[in-house]
DNA sequence: AATAATATGCAACTTAGTTGCATTTAATTA
DNA sequence: TAATTAAATGCAACTAAGTTGCATATTATT
């Protein structure tokens, strides 16, 4: 599977109805084809590889791809985001993993949140987010 | 109850066997006060009320009352740490809340998390952390 | 009061993320 | 296919949290 991943980018952006962009679909292809969290720096490593795109491009382009829930991004301890592109028993609540060593993130889609906790009175509830943190297999 | 946070912080401080400065004491002092937890700014601010304190030396400051257990920090999605003291049946786990309209970050004492749950292959698990996002009675 | 280890203030630095604006590009229409 | 236009991009400058190095001040001990 070469670049099955550009095109199954360019299925999933085509299909919020807005534009298809060589930017959002080289970035989507990206996170597609990782099986972690990403920051923001990793990402434009690795797209610099081949083409150069703007830092602030690339900010751009994943609060789009963010807002049209084709990722969502985690908030680590380091006070840097990362993206995960959302998978499709995915965009469901679910639980990340963070290594405390190399600060590497995963998600963890069979950990399943009951939500609804009491809280003081007069406080509205919108979500429950659950972040186990550990050691990953390869810090060990 | 004027400066009663003065010397409860006094007491505190000193039972750690470090040594008791000005400045630990005034900053445990206002993190006492406080209901909810406060950012770096909001202390600085608070602080410099009466008497400046460099920036750099709060950091400082909430970096010792950290690491020696008199108060525990929590990650926000503002990229910005808040500090909040530990209580006497506050220092097990529990889970935070943070309103997403002013930020505002408190910690919910009555809400036990469940530990232990199942990684992949070869993870180790150290501790669950759990955010309840919402809007606080204020914002509402 | 003298000592020594630690805390502090200040300047300079790092880094993630943001803003404004001129230019380019994707999609629509003629 | 070419003209149109709204949205996307690149670039420079900026913001803000947090860090580092080092000289000076303070705490606790003798
Ligand atoms: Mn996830
Ligand atoms: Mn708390
Ligand atoms: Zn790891
Ligand atoms: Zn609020």
């Amino acid at each position: 599977m070469p670049n099955n991943f550009y095109e199954k980018a360019k299925e999933l952006i085509r299909h919020t109805g807005y534009r298809v962009t060589h930017n959002r679909l080289r970035t989507l292809a990206i996170l597609l084809a990782e099986q972690y969290a990403l920051t923001h720096r990793e990402i434009e490593e690795r797209l610099n590889v081949k083409e150069h795109l703007d830092r602030v491009t690339l900010y751009r382009v994943l609060e789009w791809l963010s807002k049209n829930n084709l990722v969502h991004k985690i908030a680590g301890d380091d006070r840097v985001w990362r993206f995960r592109v959302n998978m499709e028993l995915h965009s469901h609540q679910h639980a990340h993993f963070i290594c405390t060593r190399c600060t590497k993130v995963i998600c963890l889609n069979n950990f399943r949140i009951k939500s609804n906790p009491s809280l003081p009175l007069g406080y509205l509830f919108h979500e429950v987010e659950l972040t186990v943190k550990g050691v990953c297999a390869e810090c060990v």
